[in-house]
RNA sequence: UCCCCGAUCGUCUAAUGGUAGGACAGCGGCCUUUGGAGCCGUGAAUCGUGGUUCGAAUCCAUGUCGGGGAG
């Protein structure tokens, strides 16, 4: 074998396309895949809204194929639908029945974009994969262990959903864009002719074409033949008032406000919701602070599991200014509770905990 | 049947003779590779009828409805 290849993730959006344009300008050999995730004519009472940024959409695979012509590099689209939906999709929609609040970008990390696309990379002979994540990798050289850094543009950093990588799967992964600004990135994009180098940022939920991911859920139960009829219940406030009723606690988080429908003397928001009796606790905005949370299921990535308790920024969802806390073990090293030096907003089950220090991500796990 | 008290946006409420205002809820937008949050914007009301007055949510009469009391 001659030089080795690397397989670049093409979702159709510029982040990508300027990867894979970038590799192939420094020489690399560079095959383009775009992976299929969820056909959008599946669900069909959904269509109708908008579609544009839809990361598994026909025209994005198109634009996709569209840029790999450009840019001159070989192109092929693999097809993930089944792992997608087992692995992404199904948990999606048990999550949100169970009460908590999935990351389903992070699931599709963790055994779609760093799992099943690896494998396929190496089935065609490539050793490393590039994505169009805003994220640094490097290796540590005294402790060769891959560390995991934010991107240098704050605001585009993509490491809230990368904190289950492992060890492997960073060795074998390349983020190009880690250390650039978004508008440098489009600035490139013009300067390497890639066509689509206006398009809008993708947003919102890949397989979910309107936004309304509560339809999704319903739809999807539909056609899996599941009554929906069960998820009905009581919204009540803390001490247990029964102040209104709702349609399924699949359309509820912690911290939200819009939706509730009930008029009162202050804003309430969600406290909780209780998948067992199907109610939904609602309560004022201070009612929602927390000094404390559990993770579990943690990755250790830049450092080894602490077994003293140590200092530490955590990230409780993606858009959350880090805030100053004390990891403390229990024994189990993938399980460790956060406490904060102040208490911090709506701490969501379901959610990802991701532990920095400063741009370093020390590790993450998931929300009890 | 009589006697009190009350009736204002969807909800709670402000305005005691002088532009019907606010909060919550709703809707729309911005933001965002998860869900939220936040910010900006926006529609929305004086129970009916008559009267007094330059002018009525406000005062008077009456009807309707709701709450309480005497039966």
């Amino acid at each position: 074998m001659s030089d080795p290849i690397t397989a670049v993730a093409m979702s159709g959006g510029v982040d990508s396309s300027v990867v894979a344009g970038l590799l192939k300008r420094e020489g690399r050999h560079v095959v383009g895949m775009t992976m299929q995730l969820w056909n959008q004519r599946r669900l069909p009472e959904l269509a109708g809204g908008e579609s544009t940024g839809r990361c598994c959409s026909i025209d994005d695979v198109y634009d996709a194929r569209w840029v790999a012509q450009q840019i001159g590099i070989p192109y092929y689209v693999v097809n993930f639908e089944d792992r997608f939906e087992q692995q992404v999709v199904k948990p999606f929609v048990d999550e949100y029945l169970a009460g908590r609040t999935p990351i389903p970008c992070t699931l599709c990390n963790n055994f779609i974009k760093f799992d099943q696309f690896l494998d396929m990379a190496a089935g065609v002979g490539a050793e490393q994969v590039a994505t169009g994540h805003y994220a640094r990798i490097a290796q540590n050289a005294e402790t060769l262990r891959w560390e995991l850094r934010r991107g240098v543009d704050h605001s585009k950093d993509q490491t809230y959903f990368l904190f289950g990588l492992t060890q492997d799967q960073l060795s074998r992964s390349l983020f190009p864009l880690g250390g650039m600004q978004k508008i440098a990135v489009r600035e490139l994009a013009r300067e390497l002719g890639i066509p689509t180098a206006d398009k809008p940022d993708s947003q919102e939920i890949c397989f979910v074409p309107n936004g309304d991911y509560a339809s999704f859920i319903e739809a999807y139960f539909k056609e899996q033949g599941v009554a929906p009829a069960r998820t009905r219940g009581e919204i009540v406030s803390e001490s247990g008032e029964v102040l209104g009723e709702h349609a399924g606690v699949h359309h509820y988080t912690v911290g939200q406000r819009k939706g509730l429908g009930i008029a009162a003397r202050e804003p309430l928001y969600v406290i909780a919701t209780e998948p067992a009796t199907q109610r939904v606790i609602v309560g004022g905005n201070g009612d929602l602070l927390r000094s404390r949370l559990t993770a579990r299921e943690i990755n250790w990535i830049s450092i080894a599991a602490p077994t003293e308790p140590i200092r530490a920024e955590v990230k409780i969802r993606n858009r959350h200014a880090a805030a100053a806390a004390t990891l403390e073990p229990t024994g189990d090293p993938t399980r460790f509770v956060a406490i904060f030096d102040e208490a911090q907003r709506a701490v969501t089950p379901g959610q990802g905990a991701v532990f920095y220090s400063g741009d370093l991500v020390l590790g993450g796990g998931w929300i009890e």
